[in-house]
DNA sequence: GTTGTTCATGCTCTTGCGGTTATATAGCCG
DNA sequence: CGGCTATATAACCGCAAGAGCATGAACAAC
């Protein structure tokens, strides 16, 4: 029981992986795209990510560690839904790059190259 | 031996993939991110990321094969600079999601909950 | 009760990452 | 030339991630 506890506390723990690794893996994401739409049951996201249901398992508890969804229970389903707060976190890190990719970074670019060579 | 071969073909190939993990790593971002000033020597992001050179060398082979930096050499030493579009690709993908963390999207549900129970 | 279904957990195996040290390569300087 | 500096690569190690398989736990249905 008191081990039980202490898994749990390792469980938060990992909480404190970052989102950045958790989408790191392309079935992770895919699962979250899927939820975008609604909750859905581990049946479906298992045939959807074409994993192995253990697999398919393994990375929904990685998901619920990072607080990227929530699980509610139903019967003997699992009704697993989308809890995007963890990304914006990956959002505020974009924040300062977002502007360069754009045409006017291009040209802002070229005009600080030009202020440079002069 | 041909596996081998293979089988160092397969790392490349993984090496090269996708912006996502590629900032799965904390060095990287914390490199990335002082790119974002200017562009750096090996030297000052060695110190900065308080590892080794050669583990620096490492990452930064990461984000030049994956299109985040580029090198322009200067006699002995190498200037690496940013090279933010990859990064749009992560953009992307967080765009379905960004409103779903604001204000709105928890009254949106709320109301949505409400009519749920009705 | 028994059986079937749904999901989670444990185990094992392999692979690849991230880190180190040692060495190679290349350019600078005296 | 020889020695110093800056960076890349090689070789190696530890460990955790990801996958599969087998099993366990909880519930449903009969």
């Amino acid at each position: 029981m008191l081990l039980r506890l202490y898994s749990r506390m390792a469980m938060l723990d990992v909480m404190s992986s970052t989102p950045f690794g958790v989408l790191a893996d392309p079935a992770r994401r895919r699962i979250l795209d899927l939820l975008r739409d609604r909750p859905r049951l581990v049946g479906e996201l298992t045939a959807a990510v074409g994993l192995s249901q253990p697999g398919t398992s393994k990375h929904l508890r990685v998901l619920r560690e990072a607080g990227l969804v929530t699980v509610r229970p139903d019967g003997q389903r699992r009704w697993y839904e989308l809890r995007p707060e963890p990304l914006a976190e990956i959002d505020e890190w974009l924040t300062p790059y977002r502007w360069m990719w754009s045409e006017r970074f291009d040209a802002l670019e070229r005009h600080l190259d030009t202020m440079d060579d002069a």
